[in-house]
DNA sequence: CCAAATATGTTACATTATAACGTGTCTTGA
DNA sequence: TCAAGACACGTTATAATGTAACATATTTGG
């Protein structure tokens, strides 16, 4: 009980996350409740031991596993994306926001990294994902998942370093 | 000096990496010799800290920064990519196989993993580097360097699966 | 040859992640 | 209802991956 107090729109995701593991019979606990409105809270990704951190302000003395635990489901269900050229953790944009909250189900996802900013941006491009399935196709590969992620500048960090 | 001699057709793509380093003003020690050489001779990607056993056969008390230096250089000459999804390296197919040998920027390219035989098939397609590029373009990010890792089934072992 | 740059050795430590086992809590069906 | 199993969480310890910082050696260019 008494999970932290997110600021409301953080909520307000957590509440359509909370719907959507309760729509395939997965349960957001507190505790899960309480990582993933950390990871949402973040501006930029986080990684684990950030999170640990931010758990202890509740919980004293909350240990590695705790953390990996609740991230490994929220994964598992599509709420956060891990960032592997990071090792951290974000929000999935897709499933929490947008109105298309489907099941859980991992979906191609691609990621830019502002190496300026530091903030990650997710795309849901078809175009990208075609490529590459097409691409395996050709060889007789069959792709079960996929990790595209892209490092650069954004466009206001690209303006920035131009002027 | 006396550095491992490795299998012949690895001596050879060990004098063409040495080829392209010398083309642009790097110099292939000895010891990154060897350390190139040891991932070009595991099947698999291979782990930094299963290089330096490797080289622990030759030089006792080898310590973790000798072999990421040399990792860290490998890169860069783009002799060898990161698998990020795994925490291990690879050799570069395109560049120490080909005769399309150019000066070790890093290019493109994609990694396919099977989680069957744990065997990573490296891509050069630009249809995916182009959906990529087109798709971040329209939103005013400039990339510069970009990850593509697909874990799934190579032929082989979806053949070996279904039977 | 000498100085600067480059490469390597060495020690210590930081960061990321998991194994293994115990305890609590939920739920479900006899 | 309540016991049995499943599930979630706590706790301790440790594994795996990666770097900082500084000393020494080697190479290269003037």
């Amino acid at each position: 009980m008494a999970a932290t107090i997110f600021a409301e729109k953080t909520e307000t995701r957590l509440d359509n996350a909370e719907r959507l593991c309760a729509a395939h019979g997965s349960r957001l606990t507190d505790l899960r409740r309480q990582v993933l409105g950390l990871v949402l809270e973040a501006a930029r990704p986080v990684g684990a031991y950030d999170l640990l951190d931010g758990l202890r302000a509740d919980k004293k003395g909350a240990a590695p596993p705790t953390v990996y635990r609740a991230l490994d489901f929220l994964l598992e269900e599509g709420l956060i994306h891990k960032i592997e050229r990071l090792s951290a953790f974000v929000g999935c944009t897709h499933t929490l926001d947008g109105s298309h909250a489907e099941a859980g189900h991992p979906h191609a996802a691609q990621f830019l990294i502002c190496t300026g900013c530091g903030q990650v941006t997710e795309l849901d491009d078809h175009g990208i994902l075609h490529a590459l399935i097409d691409a395996t196709r050709q060889i007789g590969f069959t792709v079960h998942h996929s990790t595209v992620e892209a490092e650069g500048l954004c466009a206001a960090c690209r303006d920035a370093a131009t002027a």
